[in-house]
DNA sequence: AAAGATTGAACTATCAATCTTT
DNA sequence: AAAGATTGATAGTTCAATCTTT
């Protein structure tokens, strides 16, 4: 059941593999709006949420660490697309919260993402579709027991 | 046909999601020895080739830019798993060779990985398993023409 | 000039330790 | 003490620039 003598790749190594090429694909795609897949993370939850959020609560959303969020924040400030704001109702809270300038980047960067979507995926049979997210669903929650 | 208000995780996000999952297991399984999911991969080409390797033919092997392989590299040297040594056939380059603690760690990282491989994908059904590899072989491809 | 390797800078991420405020 | 945020250290990765050897 085996006549080639072929390496057959893991299927970890696989889905590491298949991940890190779409990665790179999609931060290819949002570097041409100035943007990466973490930073469009960060302006997509606080534009979503319409109003400042502090940044604990932003590492949530974000299943990160905090101090993830510190660094990301510096640079999407330096960036001029998201500012910080004191929080008036707990003073060791700090907000974040999207500039003007963020929002009209992340709508760049959604349609770029957009694209790449269709690009990548716009060709899969919705079986398969289906398939493959209740397959990395499983993996995700953590093997076996489905 | 989309009755629930519940928001679809795009398929690309669950991908890398479901790869972060399985990245942080693996390393977390290879941490025990002393190793890491990229330092494995340097000592399986090592130990697979059975012989010293220049540093930018490892580079083409695990598919990273030269100045990876160079960092990679410094640490498995600071860890004693690795060594340096001059290529007798061209003096530009140098050739990676495994220590024989090297090839210990690698026997042990390797039993790791096969216990977290049970763990993860042990109970999918043969068919599950031909096709998430046939979807992310199709997905790393680069997407819609299979 | 081209190939092999290294270095320095930047980004993403984690952990441990610290500082302020509650 | 606990929560929010930051800092410093380390890992892994890329890119651009550099140095040596061919």
């Amino acid at each position: 059941v085996n006549d080639r003598a072929q390496i057959e790749t893991p299927l970890w190594l696989a889905l590491l593999h298949a991940a890190s090429r779409v990665e790179t694909r999609f931060e290819a795609a949002l570097a041409e709006s100035g943007l990466s897949i973490s930073k469009l993370g960060v302006l997509r939850t606080l534009v979503e949420a319409g109003e400042p959020m502090p940044l604990s609560r932003l590492a949530g959303k974000l299943s990160c660490v905090k101090s993830n969020v510190t660094q990301l924040v510096d640079r999407l400030e330096a960036d001029g697309l998201v500012v910080r704001v004191n929080d008036p109702a707990d003073r060791r809270s700090i907000l974040a919260s999207v500039t003007a300038e963020g929002r009209a980047r992340f709508e760049a960067g959604r349609t770029a993402v957009g694209s790449v979507e269709q690009e990548l995926f716009g060709a899969f049979e919705t079986v398969d579709r289906e398939r493959l997210s209740r397959l990395l669903a499983s993996v995700a929650k953590g093997g076996c027991g489905s």
